[in-house]
DNA sequence: TCCCCTACAGAAAACGTTATCTCAAAATGC
DNA sequence: GCATTTTGAGATAACGTTTTCTGTAGGGGA
């Protein structure tokens, strides 16, 4: 490996002047010339460990989210990349798996990495360890999710109102029954879009059997599952809403397992949307996040407070677009068979 | 921030007898004891920085991807960091966007940042600053795609091979005519797919006009595009051969937005499967890729290399699976109206 | 001509660690 | 009981940088 020690020698010159000439600080032209085609020959690679250890150099910046593989949260990832990449930072990421252990190692992990701001998608809404970072004026922003009893900046959309207007979208449908297929109650999003569902029916006055309300953690292995629940029930509502991306498409793949009709037999709406979605049978009528917004946002929302960290801490609650395609009924009224069996 | 200096002030001794204690060796009961409370209460991080400057701790890890947004790299991605983070690897990770200029430069920030090791899914079939990484002896794995002119662990699938069961597959199912949507040639996978693609046509006895051959760029708009350019033809081929994921999703979105039936007026297959595959409409024919196994195998081969560089690169080919749903004519013959009127 | 200021290169210190070296004290062997 | 080995803690150097300090040469003003 090749230093400036090692350029120096070769160009006779002392370390601090090589130094200088890489900062592009004023240098004897002569010096300048031998010094970057010594620095040339040589194939130098400058060391961001020694310059971050003096304090200097490109800041380095960590993202931990819940889930990697999931398609939400890799496009929040890439807009904010691309964001902060206008800024030269790098930029670590890992993924927790939505476990707390985990991203507790990984935040101790990226703290050791001298990581000088974090972005995150937490496991819980509730963290020691972040709000030791928040009380130590760590840098940080939250995405997808708000934190409990902690100031810090966060980037999400309305999850009560988006969740109620999906409902109030079924009820103007002339859907009366609905069901709900929500996630792990811990995350405010699955708080939020759980509240907003109650809500919604309530205000359309519609009703959902107690039955009909299942809980997963966000998965699509529990959206299968709990869709074999729901449809196991002896009465079915005439629509679900489903509160994620990963969890719709298990519950799609229950449901034409079974070979029942979308919308004819049950009508679905989700959280979250995607190029596939139009592909869909049918084409899936769903709560589209700002996915690019937020990514974007929580970039600069982490560049800000790296410059400035007196701040207040923003919440920033974007704006959610729901697509009306098919699969709720394209504006008809549709009530399968066994709904109309209901007794109320 | 405090160091392994504030620690053996507090605990009154020597800078080296903390160090000794934090890494486990064999120091004085007592004195062990009264530094770790010191580390304890001063909320102690250690520097990798300053480790990583003295060639110790744990080491750090480089992903390159070209789309971190394709869901086809995050599984492998996924997998990849499973894989290492038994050894407690940190992993940085970044996106190239295609772009081979953006991916030299994150090669660079990595090298300077001090990575161990790369695995990259590489915008270009040769690159002059991979082929100096590997000619330093720089460990390296390349997935998905093969590297022209380069001895370098890789680990893909035979593309060539899964590409003419594909079309095999059509021919068995009484399709006659095809044509391809393909990916930038210029990537090993691509070309392969595409050759793989001519020979099974060849073997089949199949015919494929010049007009049905496109190429893109493995992205989903370029899908879309190639798709109504084919639709646009006079003659249409029976069934489609589509290069990957993004494409096939928009070559669905463009033939549903015709108003086509799949596969009754045109049967599609495609590279990559995925959940969502299997509520798509109809049930998406594809050729599964092993991503879990893709990944797993390259964090094992990168691992190796760390630890043994003088083993000759070895080049992985994995199992691809054939996934039979129903966007081929689920084993009928299909012919549709428009290809009927095809002159030969 | 002398003095002071400027310009700029080199020397030395520092960032937070760990490894090597030194040395004293304790433990062991005779 | 003395010599020798072992133990283990502290001092020092080193990793690759940048920053501060120091010193020297040259230029300008009196």
């Amino acid at each position: 490996m090749t230093t400036i020690r090692n350029i120096a020698k070769l160009a006779g010159v002392s370390v601090p002047t090589v130094s200088r000439v890489l900062n592009d600080q004023r240098v004897d032209p002569v010096m300048t010339l031998k010094v970057r085609q010594a620095a040339q020959s040589l194939d130098y690679v400058p060391n961001r460990s020694a310059k971050r250890l003096r304090g200097v150099g490109n800041p380095l910046l960590g993202a931990i989210f819940s889930d990697l593989s999931n398609q939400f949260f890799t496009e929040i990832l890439k807009h904010f990349e691309w964001g902060v990449s206008v800024q030269k930072h790098s930029l670590l990421m890992s993924n927790s798996d939505s476990k707390p252990e985990k991203e507790e190692e990984l935040i101790q992990v990226m703290l050791e990495e001298g990581v000088s701001g974090l972005v995150m998608a937490p496991t819980l809404e509730y963290s020691t360890k972040i709000q030791e970072l928040i009380e130590n004026d760590f840098p940080i922003v939250i995405v997808d999710r708000r934190m409990r009893e902690m100031e810090v900046d966060t980037v999400t959309i309305n999850n009560f109102e988006a969740s109620a207007k999906a409902v109030c979208h079924l009820g103007n449908l002339g859907h009366s029954e609905v069901g709900y297929i929500g996630g792990p109650i811990h995350l405010s999003s699955a708080n939020d879009r759980y509240l907003g569902f109650k809500e919604g029916v309530m205000k359309a006055g519609m009703y959902c059997d107690e039955n009909w309300i299942l809980f997963g953690d966000y998965k699509m292995e529990s959206g299968y599952c709990l869709t074999e629940k729901l449809l196991s029930c002896k009465d079915l509502p005439s629509a679900i809403l489903v509160a994620n991306n990963e969890m719709v498409v298990g519950s799609l793949n229950k449901i034409h397992e079974e070979g029942l009709r979308i919308p004819h037999d049950i009508s679905i709406i989700s959280f979250d949307d995607f190029p596939w979605s139009i592909s869909l049978n049918p084409p899936l009528t769903a709560i589209a996040q700002p996915t690019q917004e937020i990514g974007a946002k929580a970039a600069s929302l982490l560049m800000d407070r790296l410059v400035d960290n007196t701040k207040p801490p923003q919440t920033l609650i974007l704006e959610s677009n729901l697509v009306v395609r098919e699969s709720c009924g394209q504006g008809l009224v549709k009530i399968n068979q066994k709904t109309k069996r209901r007794k109320i």
